[in-house]
RNA sequence: GGCCCUGUAGUUUAAUGGAUAAAAUAAAAAUUUCCUAAAUUUUAGUUACAGGUUCGAUUCCUGUCGGGGCUACCA
């Protein structure tokens, strides 16, 4: 049998005391247990105010009574006890404190997964293919892939996924624009990386129509009509119609395009170290949906209109009438996405499909979900959508047309060049290889961006200041790195302890950090449920933090006895081990010197 | 117009309805004969506004004002 962490037993001692006592019926999840603020005396605090409702006494007379009752119940589990204005403030003896954390600690493996392990479908990163990544990409697979890894962690099975919109008007924008203006140039003539090479053609044809907008405009037609009517827009639109039809040569054009966006997306995913283990082409699965189209008119959820088009209505739940299918039989964004979440559930019959996509998209996802059930599709309440925030500069929204966007491989190399500086600057790792440092510049720049990138929560969004760049003090990735680097170098002097003294007595920063220890499963189980890894980010910063306020106070090495110095050593053990495993949640590396 | 999200120190972000709202950064200062000063310590500064529910509201509800998104036979 498992035994019972420190808050658990706690909880449960309450609950059996006020059973007892006041013949209390509530369940103990119920029970408002929270950590004692530093101001008071106490290590839990049980919140006095909802019982004295149901219980028909006063907060005081209840805090009293259970207060005692556990002290002479449990005297090995409760030291003490104060009711302050409505809150039970109780204290675990330190023996149990260091008690949990030898045992907690011989026995890592016991994040226990109680729910049965269910299969994840996590799609993340679904980029257009004109155009490179930017900081909002990054945002995008940081989450996916650290919320991949966490419920990993927790024990169920995760496959992660990707949409390619490899075609388009968006892709035929380029082409046109690399026909006319490109002269036969590639990414190899111009040593282009190859997102970037077919990004700038996207940019071409954008002025050249904008030219060719105003030029109309000019002669008095009118600004709509002439969106509308430019020549070039009208020659994309030409293409596309003949990429749908199978031209051979505009396939063939499509298909060497892609092929350079893919080369340049490799090399970003590699580097920042996103994975997939199954890619889908929207070109491949565009088409998935229209059998739904018949499903739906046969069963009477969607409905034709006269001129051939088919909609579904969605007007009783709150929303608006859909278009599923256009006039001309061709299908639309929602009606492939409903084809595609068909074949995921064909391909792994997943418990949980999760999208992660900007919020943006609230409105469609919400949409896709509603069809399925209508269609009573049994896999549409395993839909989720991971919404997350854009990423705005100080101006607002970025704009690829305008230009404003932080592009993904610009910051990163940027981080890297700043990562290079300051550790030149610091010269602490002169005796590093040139192979070392790359490895450690890399490990630092990333560090920095994706914990600045994770750290907030994923519903919010998050504003990104180029002139201010992304830190690397306070609050960042690379002081936790840091502080992670300096523990190893402790732990390379200190070697094994020998024993870890039960009987100890624990001076309040030891205590601070055995308390943070103790919690960690509770965030971890936290940030997976909420899907959110933000939570361990946090979590991970005040344990960092916590640390360096312990390391500038006592010596490990110099420990006032040998008893210490082993309860130390082991206390520098799990710290290191703990921010390991939680920034490699993160997708984040963490050094052995820096 | 309709629907949805949002408003916390100068700035960027925290806070299952719980005690005196917390960090970072920017500012001012202090700490290296001692395990890495990318650190630590100290000082000053915040819930848009008005109501309501509650023993208790940053959190829930209503209204006002500000910001954003969606509302395509684009994806």
């Amino acid at each position: 049998m498992q035994e019972l962490s420190l808050n658990q037993q706690v909880r449960l001692a309450i609950h059996q005391v006020l059973a007892e006592n006041f013949s209390w019926q509530g369940s103990s999840d119920s029970l408002v247990i929270n950590q004692t603020k530093p101001e008071f005396e106490g290590d839990f605090t049980l919140v006095l105010f909802g019982l004295a409702k149901t219980l028909g006494s006063s907060p005081d007379q209840i805090g009293q009574s259970v207060g005692a009752s556990l002290l002479k119940k449990q005297p090995a589990l409760f030291s003490a006890f104060q009711v302050v204005k409505g809150f039970l403030n109780l204290s675990i003896p330190d023996k149990k404190w260091i008690e949990d954390f030898t045992r907690t600690s011989q026995n890592k493996t016991s994040v226990d997964t109680p729910r049965p392990r269910q299969r994840v479908l996590v799609e993340y990163s679904s980029p257009n293919t004109n155009k490179p990544l930017h900081l909002g990409h990054l945002r995008n697979i940081f989450l996916g892939w650290s919320i991949s890894a966490i419920l990993k962690k927790m024990g169920q099975s995760v496959v992660k996924s990707c949409v390619v919109n490899d075609r388009g008007i968006h892709i035929c924008k380029s082409m046109i624009a690399w026909q006319r203006f490109g002269k036969g140039a590639t990414p190899t003539t111009t040593g282009m990386k190859g997102d970037h090479f077919v990004g700038h053609y996207y940019v071409l044809f954008n002025d050249a129509y904008k030219k060719e907008v105003d030029a109309l405009v000019a002669e008095g037609m009118t600004k709509e009509r002439a969106e509308q009517e430019a020549p070039i827009l009208k020659a994309t639109q030409e293409m596309l119609l003949r990429w749908e039809q199978g031209d051979a040569a505009t396939r063939e054009l499509w298909k060497i395009m892609n092929d350079w966006v893919y080369e340049g997306f490799d090399q970003t995913y590699q580097r920042v170290g996103a994975d997939f283990d199954k890619i889908y082409y929207e070109s491949e699965t565009y088409l998935l949906g229209k059998t739904f189209v018949e499903e739906g008119l046969t069963s009477g959820v969607f409905f034709r209109k006269p001129d051939g088009s088919v909609w579904i209505d969605l007007t009783d739940d709150g929303l608006d009438e859909k278009l599923v299918l256009r006039k001309d039989g061709t299908s639309v964004y929602i009606t492939q996405d409903l084809g595609l979440a068909q074949q995921k559930y064909d391909e792994f019959a997943y418990d949980q499909s999760i999208y992660v996509i900007a919020d943006e998209q609230n409105y469609h996802m919400k949409v896709l979900k509603l069809i399925l059930r209508k269609l009573g599709k049994p896999y549409a309440e395993g839909i989720l959508h991971l919404s997350y925030g854009m990423v705005e500069l100080p101006t607002g929204r970025m704009k690829s047309r305008e230009g404003t966007v932080v592009d993904a491989d610009d910051i990163t190399q940027e981080m890297v060049e700043v990562a290079r500086k300051k550790t030149e600057e610091l010269g602490k790792v002169q005796d590093f290889t040139h192979q070392e440092l790359k490895e450690l510049y890399e490990t630092l720049a990333l560090g920095a961006l994706k914990f600045y990138l994770l750290r907030v929560d994923p519903k919010k969004k998050m504003v990104f200041n180029p002139e201010e760049s992304i830190d690397f003090q306070g609050f960042t990735g690379p002081f936790i790195q840091y502080t992670h680097a300096r523990i190893r170098s402790i732990l390379r002097k200190a070697g094994e302890p020998l024993a870890i003294p039960i009987n100890a007595s624990l001076l309040p920063k030891e205590k601070e950090l055995l308390v943070l220890l103790a919690q960690y499963p509770a965030h971890l189980h936290q940030s997976a449920q909420e899907q959110n890894p933000s939570v361990l980010a946090n979590y991970t910063y005040t344990l960092a933090k916590s640390f360096n306020g312990f390391y500038a106070e006592h010596s490990v090495m110099q420990a006032e006895s040998e008893e210490k110095r082993y309860l130390r050593t082991k206390i520098c053990q799990e710290i290191a081990a703990t921010i390991s495993e939680a920034m490699a949640l993160l997708g984040i590396r963490v050094p052995e010197r820096m």
